[in-house]
DNA sequence: ATAGGGTTAG
């Protein structure tokens, strides 16, 4: 019995007979016998087993210790690897054992470390041979951020005189290729030194990864002519280097060119792999093509008769995003609870998908399922709360993270930020902001956009403008922000200055950017300038108004009261009115007091929305105002019947770093006789100054009507009056509603402001009203 | 016993 036989071993079962055959004849264990085993059981995925023997051998020899060492490596267990190597006395190790460990640093993304092994392995006189170099270029490759990195390990590699090695000439080229897209580089220079590498290797020396290293590094570059030319040269077709290149059309939005090569693919009789797959499925997602992604979908399932793991695992993921994009989240859960094995793409992808469908209730179970998280998982998931308005429970969740010891990535703040945002927290925001400076994250693209959403939200326009002017690199997401901050806070005419200002600068608006803009002539009653915008859409990019884009122009001619014209844009338009077009109509109808339309568009959203709570009300406020009070009762019993809640209106305020919260005539906040007392002083001095309450907001809240007063004091008054008790003078207060703001603390916020001499900002769930020495910004137009 | 190329989740 030798070597030669277990060499063979394939079967566990075998294996464990002849180790038992071994063990039970008192055997004397040859160190190559054993090493077999550890072999064999390390290939079987039994490491544990494996080491329990390896532990047994009196003196580990170092074939032992490396096939040990890059098992652990293989697993992704990179403590095991590097405290095995550590034990290891320097007499058993060489450059063997060497290159193994360098390798599984790399592996795990430690570049620096590997580098560093590199380093003392020449120090203590081993001789690095070709594996080392591959090796260890592989893990320059992470952390290369300047050329002469590249250029020192490619003169040892000259010197030793191991370029004609191709695998040490591909890790070498695949160096310069990384270091290219670092942001400090100018990866033309980089590209073009891997380039010549390339051309200066004989063609013998060229093999398939050469090729594709050459091609997927053009590709990550963004020169795309240069990896199809190379590409469309070669005469023979490697799979490797048509994905590379069908990916990079993906990424870059280049769909056709993507399914195109496919289609080429496929008649040239080259092999569509997992990596082809996933790639054309991912750009059938992003482009919204439900048609060929189910096309490609059934085409495996017919043609694909044996998949690897590998290949049903990924498959099926690009599969889960596919169907989550395409809004079949049965289809996706489907696919996701059928696979064998799931792992945590899978999950990460089924997440998003609830996430994204606003399922956050389903997105919640899904993570506490999991039985792992990454940095993804958790970003995903905060960001997602905040975007559904689970402010609080967003930053739990990104303190939570902290707490679990991770790092969160400039995404994760970015959501925290969002969170705070929802809030209106701008002491957390603020706190946040000034960690993101320290760790370096403040170039972050999604950081700044999220800053400047924050600090807008919390009520700092100018901040969100400093933020916006200081950002390293803007997309259109930015500017929108920007536009966006601006129209809320009733700075119409500079949004628009804004927005003009972007297609100077070559910024292609996209149909948010028309959402926006035609949200801020609303807002400031622009109204020849919102109709020009919106023809513009069409006309010069090509953009189909939507819904949303139509009701915001019903919207900005009903605010103007040009029902007349908003009547024409609801005829001509391409769809039947929905619901955002009644309520653009009714809340229009409902400042101008256009009775007869305005009762029109509710009895409609009445029928659309029948869960909308506000809808009935405004109805019965418009029948009691003509004295219709049957209609009211009917309203109401209609409200009652159909067990619609009316949402309780709730106003918050930060105060040292505290959120204070007041309902309508709260009694539950421990200082509000403070504030009821402080507020009978204000109104005191505001009558002076000409206030008189407007008793009909009060009479025509069916809520407080039970209370058969009109003495109810809505949760804005009593947040801002605490605002004033608490918050240092000259600050602004800063109160933020739930709901729309009330016409009467509207009205009396501007005596207020001039009483105490203070700007008061109040967000309510549409806008922002700055309201400073008896005005408000929003021009009384909300 | 050790090395180099392509994919999917924000």
């Amino acid at each position: 019995m030798g070597n030669r036989y277990l060499a063979q071993l394939t079967h566990t079962s075998l294996a464990r007979a002849v180790h038992a055959h071994i063990v039970t004849s008192g055997f004397k264990s040859f160190p190559l016998i054993i090493n077999r085993l550890i072999d064999h059981y390390c290939k079987s995925s039994n490491i544990p087993y494996a080491r329990h023997l390896f532990d047994k051998i009196p003196k580990p020899d170092i074939v032992a210790t490396t096939t040990l060492l890059s098992a652990y490596s293989v697993a992704g267990n990179i403590k095991l690897a590097h405290q095995l190597f550590k034990v290891t006395p320097l007499t058993i190790r060489d450059t063997v054992s060497y290159n193994a460990m360098i390798t599984a640093f790399s592996h795990s993304h430690d570049g620096h470390a590997a580098l560093q092994l590199f380093i003392q392995m020449k120090r203590l006189g081993f001789v690095p041979d070709p594996f080392t170099f591959s090796s260890v270029l592989g893990a320059l490759s992470l952390i290369a951020d300047e050329e002469r990195h590249c250029q020192q390990l490619h003169c040892e590699v000259v010197k030793r005189g191991v370029l004609s090695v191709p695998s040490v000439l591909n890790a070498l080229m695949s160096c310069y290729v990384c270091c290219a897209s670092s942001p400090l580089v100018d990866s033309c220079l980089l590209m073009a030194a891997a380039r010549k590498l390339f051309d200066e290797a004989s063609t013998s020396l060229r093999d398939e990864p050469s090729w594709t290293t050459i091609i997927a590094g053009y590709v990550r570059n963004g020169d795309l002519v240069a990896a199809r030319k190379l590409l469309d040269g070669m005469t023979n077709h490697i799979a490797v280097a048509w994905n590379a290149m069908i990916s990079g059309y993906v990424h870059r939005g280049f769909y056709e060119e993507a399914f195109d090569l496919l289609r080429r693919m496929h008649s040239l009789g080259i092999q569509l792999d997992e990596y082809t797959y996933t790639s054309v499925i991912s750009a059938a997602s992003n482009a919204g093509l439900f048609y060929i992604g189910s096309q490609v979908h059934a085409y495996v399932l017919r043609t694909v008769v044996k998949p690897s793991q590998h290949f049903v695992l990924s498959v099926n993921n690009a599969l889960i995003t596919f169907y989550t994009k395409c809004g079949k989240l049965v289809e996706a859960k489907r696919i996701f609870d059928k696979m064998p094995v799931k792992d945590l793409v899978s999950w990460n992808a089924i997440l998003s998908g609830y996430v994204n469908a606003r399922c956050i209730e389903e997105a919640n179970t899904i993570f506490r399922e999991m039985p792992e998280r990454s940095l993804l998982t958790w970003t995903v998931m905060i960001s997602g709360l905040a975007q559904n308005g689970f402010g609080e429970e967003g930053l739990k969740l990104f303190n939570q993270m902290k707490l679990e010891g991770l790092d969160p990535c400039d995404y994760a703040y970015a959501g925290a930020i969002a969170s705070c945002s929802v809030l209106g927290s701008l002491d957390n925001g603020q706190q946040l902001h000034s960690q993101i400076i320290r760790l370096g994250h403040d170039s972050s693209l999604s950081v700044g956009n999220a800053l400047i959403t924050m600090y807008a939200r919390c009520g700092l326009v100018e901040a969100a403008d400093t933020v916006f002017l200081t950002m390293p690199y803007v997309d259109s997401v930015s500017w929108n922000a920007m536009i966006a901050a601006l129209a809320q806070h009733g700075h119409g005419v500079r949004a628009i200055q804004l927005y003009e200002q972007m297609l100077k600068e070559d910024i292609l608006p996209d149909r948010i950017t028309f959402l926006t803009i035609l949200s801020a002539c609303s807002h400031a009653g622009l109204v020849k300038e919102g109709r020009h915008y919106f023809d513009t859409m069409r006309a010069h990019y090509g953009i189909t108004p939507e819904e949303d884009h139509y009701s915001r122009l019903i919207d900005l001619f009903c605010r103007a009261g040009m029902f007349s014209e908003a009547k024409t844009v609801t005829e001509s338009m391409p769809f039947e009115p929905s619901a955002p077009i009644w309520e653009a109509l009714l809340s229009g109808c409902r400042i101008h007091g256009n009775m007869e339309l305005g009762i029109k568009a509710a009895e409609q959203l009445l029928k659309l929305l029948p869960q909308q709570d506000g809808t009935y009300i405004s109805l019965s406020n418009m029948y009691a105002t003509l004295g219709q009070w049957d209609e009211v009762a009917r309203v109401r019993k209609l409200m009652r019947e159909r067990g619609v809640k009316k949402e309780p209106g709730c106003s918050w305020i930060e105060v040292e770093n505290m959120v204070h919260v007041f309902l309508v005539d709260d009694a539950v906040h421990p200082e509000v006789h403070a504030v009821y007392k402080y507020l009978e002083q204000l109104v005191h001095e505001m009558r002076k100054l000409g206030y008189v309450p407007d008793t009909k907001y009060v009479l025509h809240d069916m809520e407080s009507e039970q209370k058969e007063n009109a003495l109810s004091t809505h949760s804005e008054k009593l947040a801002v009056v605490y605002g004033i008790m608490k918050i240092p003078l000259g600050a602004t207060i800063r109160v933020f509603k739930n709901l729309r703001i009330c016409g009467d603390c509207h009205n009396a916020f501007k005596f207020i402001s001039k009483v105490v001499d203070r700007e008061i900002i109040v967000r309510d769930r549409k806008r922002f009203h700055h309201f400073r020495n008896g005005e408000c910004s929003c021009g009384n137009y909300w």
